[in-house]
DNA sequence: TAGTGGTCTAGACCACAAG
DNA sequence: TTGTGGTCTAGACCACTAA
């Protein structure tokens, strides 16, 4: 009568279930308004904080969200954007609603590694600006990045506010590009010295190094990047 | 006298910052059992659902583990071993308590085409096992993945339980190796029929592609594999 | 003002794990 | 058997939004 399963299990399994269904059904097509906390335990007849837990775990998965004082909508299953957002770190624990602090370090016009000359393909003589920063959470550094980008293809990068937004972010809005492609090596490797004094643990601890390049729409290298996580 | 804070909003915002707190600074190191939720709900002066409720959100965090029957425990806050996990899918979708069903779409000894071939470093004439899987979440195709192993490397690959088992955790225990490094290319396409079709969307969608190596201790590059995700 | 989601209570019983 | 977390109730009041 009001949906809900015959299959047995906790019954706010089972309203979670139904109005999983009356979405994914398209009887409430994305944007719709579901029927209130209220209304929905009268017609499955339990309690509004088991309706409450069922819907918690919807809005927890995406495929609901709720505006205090207004209602709650359908939405859409957010599935795997996580690979995506490789390209930027920031946005990525934005997304999962954990704060990021970047600190920058220092950001100098310097002369490339030969590595990551041959990585951006630039031409002899030709500098990079260097973004050193650390990626701290909760107060905590988490990793230590570095990142390479032509001068030639990003003027004036050093002085826009790289301490406080995403650095890709500020590259496509300020010079046009979009990153479309990332290539990346992923390995484990032990502290240096200066890494293990950023990050806050004993040298030789274990990191995650992160290498890579991205490119931009017309398959132009732009960064280099080089990370080290902790844990 | 329980630790409560002299800030104000909700009372389990409150109880989750006493707890994080008691964690953070050690009073509770990884491991270590926390008071019962009816015991914290007597020191905090609340009902058990209030307790529930902070306790909830630290678990999502990672930063508690809570087990029926048991006790909860304090974790570790997960940082970011997301990097790590890109080895495997199905172990990292675990962990974010996402549960995902591996389709295996077949298994089969195959020539590799020439890409694999130099991927893997194969003599010529050398066989690999082409793994087709779909990736289900909650019953919805989310990736297709293929991989190829060599047979030399793995033989009888085609006998385990691909279905039911991470294909790295399967490869590592069966074959003795350890996965250590990875290089992965992340770029978009736009889904072709075949792949339209096994991720149920249109022709044409856009899809993120996935291609990459990983290799294990020696440096012996182990699987090729080719993903594209949805979404 | 009316209706929504957000918070909270003081109980209850069940399922699970371990001694 | 004991103690834990898991589920559930039938209310209550608050905070927010929109009419």
């Amino acid at each position: 009568m009001a949906g809900l399963d015959v299959q047995t299990g906790p019954r706010y399994l089972a309203v979670r279930r139904a109005v999983e269904r009356w979405i994914r059904q398209g009887q409430f097509p994305e944007g719709a308004r579901l029927p209130s906390e209220g209304e929905l335990a009268r017609r499955f007849g339990c309690s509004r904080m088991t309706v409450r837990q069922a819907i918690a775990a919807l809005a927890a998965e995406g495929l609901v969200q709720r505006r205090h004082g207004v209602g709650t909508f359908a939405s859409r299953p957010r599935a795997l954007r996580r690979f995506w957002t490789v390209l930027s770190f920031t946005e990525e624990m934005r997304a999962h609603g954990v704060e990021v602090q970047n600190h920058l370090l220092s950001v100098r016009r310097e002369r490339p590694s030969e590595a990551v000359r041959r990585a951006l393909a630039l031409a002899p003589g030709e500098l990079v600006y260097r973004i050193r920063r650390l990626r701290l959470v909760a107060g905590h550094p988490v990793a230590y990045h570095v990142s390479c980008i032509p001068v030639r293809i990003c003027p004036g990068l050093d002085g826009l506010d790289l301490a406080s937004d995403s650095l890709y972010r500020l590259v496509e809005e300020h010079y046009g590009y979009r990153f479309t492609r990332c290539e990346r090596v992923y390995r484990p490797v032990r502290a240096t010295a200066p890494e293990a004094r950023l990050l806050e643990v004993p040298p030789g601890t274990p990191l995650l190094l992160v290498e890579g390049v991205a490119f931009v729409d017309a398959g132009l290298p732009v960064d280099a990047c080089y990370e080290v996580y902790r844990e």
